[in-house]
DNA sequence: TGGCGCTGCGGCATAACGTCGCACCCGCCT
DNA sequence: AGGCGGGTGCGACGTTATGCCGCAGCGCCA
C-alpha cells in the first residue's frame, strides 16, 4: 500500500486545492505548510510521494530534497514552484527530484510527473529567445543559486545595487517564453 | 592525461570564440558543429569533458548526452543553449548533464561548470558574473544578429518595445565584464 | 557587550521605459 | 501614379524603475 501524498506549500489556498483535489480521484493526501512540519511527517512516515513547493516563507524547499531521499530512497519528488528559474530546476533535478514544474498547473500534470518516470528524450526545443526580462531573471536566479541565497553578495556580484535586486526578487518571474508543463 | 574538451555547437563563431578561449588558458579543445561529427569524435577518443549546444541545426544535442555517456561514464557534459527552457533543462539534468547554461555566457561560468565536480561553490564564485546590462546587451546583440538587423523584429522577439530597443541600441555597450572575445 | 554583516523597507530625485504620434523611405501591387 | 504595408528615427509625456540615502532588527563572534 502507498503512504499518501505529501503536499509541502505554504501557499495555504494552494495547498488545500491541490490535497483537495487528490482527494476527489480517492488519492490520499496530507498536505502541510512548513519544513518543519514536513518533517515531522517525513521522521513519522516517510512518504512515498512528495508535491514540494520551494519558497517556503523565506526557506527553501530544496534542502527537503535529500531529507526525503534519506528517509525513503524511492521517494518520488515533484518540485512546483510559482518562482520557476532553470537555476533552481537544475538543483533540484540534481538533488534527485523527479520533476518540476512551474505555477500554474493543472492537477493532471502533476499526477503524470509523479507516477510516470518515463521522460521523452526528444524533447522539442524552444522557438523564441527568452525576454530580455526572463533572461535577466535566470541570470539573477543563477548568481544568487551560486552565493547560496545571500542577497548582498549576489547584489555585488552583479554590480547592481542591493534595494534593486530585492525590488526585483519581490516581483515574480518575468513570463516564460516557451513552454512549461510539457515533457 | 585528460582529453581535449569536446565543443559541439553549430554557431560556427561562437564555438570558435568557444574553442580560442580554452586555448588562451592552455585548455585544450576541440570544436564540432554536427551531430555526426561529434559522434566520430566520441567513437574515436570518447571526450571527458563536454560542451554542448542543444540547437544543432534542427536535431536536439540532448540525444547527444546518452551516447556520451555510453562511450565514457564519467563524461563531464554541460548544456549550453540560446533557447533555454525548463523543460530542456530538467531533461539535460535527468539524462546526466551536469549543469545546464542559457547564452550568453561567461567562459568562466563554463569552465566552473565543467570543473567542478563537487557542489564546491566558493570556486563558482571567485569568477564575476557578467552585470545584468551587460548579460542583456550580448543577447540584444545575439538576437538582432539573428534577425539580420531589422529592429522591429527583434524587439517583437525580445517582447520589447521598439523604441526601448532603439534607445538601448543608441547607447554605448555596458561597461566590459570578464568575459573574452566579443561573441 | 559592541562591532559587523545581512536583511527588509520607507522616501526621494533621477533615469529609464511604454506609449502615442509623426515624417520619411522603400518595395510591392493594381 | 497612387495606395499599402513595413521599417526607421525621433519627439513628447506620463508612469515605473532605479540609485542612493537612512533606519531598525537580527544573528554571529570576539
Amino acid at each position: 500500500m502507498r503512504t499518501a501524498i505529501l503536499v509541502v506549500d505554504d501557499d495555504d489556498i494552494f495547498n488545500g486545492v491541490l490535497v483537495r483535489a487528490f482527494a476527489r480521484r480517492d488519492i490520499p493526501a496530507r498536505g502541510v505548510t512548513s519544513l518543519e512540519e514536513a518533517r515531522a511527517v517525513i521522521s513519522e512516515a516517510a512518504p512515498e510521494r512528495v508535491v514540494l513547493d520551494l519558497n517556503l516563507a523565506g526557506a527553501s524547499g530544496l534542502t527537503l530534497i535529500p531529507e526525503l531521499l534519506a528517509a525513503r530512497q524511492d521517494c518520488r519528488i515533484v518540485v512546483l514552484t510559482g518562482y520557476a528559474s532553470i537555476a533552481t530546476a537544475v538543483e533540484a533535478i540534481k538533488l534527485g527530484a523527479m520533476q518540476y514544474l512551474a505555477k500554474p498547473v493543472e492537477i493532471d500534470a502533476i499526477l503524470a510527473a509523479l507516477e510516470d518516470a518515463t521522460p521523452e528524450i526528444e524533447g522539442a526545443i524552444a522557438a523564441e529567445p527568452m525576454s530580455v526580462s526572463r533572461l535577466e531573471w535566470e541570470h539573477i536566479q543563477r548568481i544568487l543559486q551560486a552565493n547560496e541565497g545571500n542577497i548582498s553578495a549576489t547584489a555585488r556580484a552583479l554590480q547592481m545595487h542591493r534595494r534593486t535586486l530585492q525590488r526585483k526578487l519581490g516581483k515574480r518571474p518575468p513570463p516564460f517564453p516557451p513552454l512549461a508543463g510539457g515533457s
